[in-house]
DNA sequence: AAAATACCCTAGTAATTCGATAGACTAATA
DNA sequence: TATTAGTCTATCGAATTACTAGGGTATTTT
């Protein structure tokens, strides 16, 4: 399951995508719109930020925009961040691979071939959806 | 990602599935060969017990032993019986399903379908693939 | 009776999640 | 310059989860 943490930060990058005027998008104004916490969304957005998503303008008039392209933010990218892997086993995480610590070989391994198709299924979406085609859906 | 009790629960049940004599299988034997910590697996294997998968004999000569035909065990039904829900989001589990608390509706939810696409995915692989081809592969 | 084995209970550590709180800093504007 | 509307930082805490480990009980076979 994806934690809140995730889920929250695609909506307010649904959002924020919404907005086309150039204004900056308060955090106030996405917290009381999508039902979620301010103070938990501010730390979200920070994230967002380092992750270099969006930028952030300070003092009155600021908030938050969108550094990219919403077509160039896939959905799998938000969730890689914010969430971690999407693979179900850390020996087949294309970005976060990590060797299993009671596998001997992942050749002889019973679930490593199954778990790489699930995570080819699964980013075959994910990678697939962008940001944009959440907006116009 | 599956949290190591599945993932040493789905290995266990292969280990059984394979012993195809009618031999019960010593916790102490899946644990050494598969290096799973012992009083750990012990738990599992009771979760798997409760679900009806697997049997136990206790005394000399006990162990545990498959209570169905490998072909009838789905890895679906082990994932989500030992880790809960495949599905992404709450409110496109089948077998767990539950109201976002921050969605108001989910008919207009910008996540909801995508989430739904990512999940059938997931399960077109893990319903259909059963002990029975894990041990057989 | 003795040995072998599953079963049960408890407790603890460590990490993660989801926030709450309090304030510091920054920039536009009146 | 003072005010105000914003982001930013840091810390704390309750609740949950994921294991790990110990010791004792019940049951079956020899």
């Amino acid at each position: 399951m994806l934690s809140r943490k995730t889920k929250y930060g695609i909506k307010a990058l649904i959002y924020i995508a919404k907005q086309d005027n150039l204004m900056p998008v308060l955090i106030s104004e996405i917290s009381e719109k999508e039902n979620i916490s301010k103070k938990f969304l501010e730390a979200i957005l920070l994230d967002l930020k380092r992750i270099g998503l969006v930028g952030s303008k300070k003092g009155k008039g600021g908030g938050y925009y969108l550094l990219k392209n919403p077509r160039e933010i896939s959905v799998a990218t938000i969730i890689r961040f914010l969430d971690g892997p999407i693979a179900l086993l850390p020996c087949v995480s294309l970005n976060f691979y990590e060797k299993c610590s009671d596998c001997p070989s992942e050749e002889t391994c019973s679930l490593n071939k199954l778990m790489i198709q699930v995570r080819d299924n699964a980013l075959g979406v994910l990678e697939k959806k962008t940001l944009y085609d959440l907006v116009n859906f």
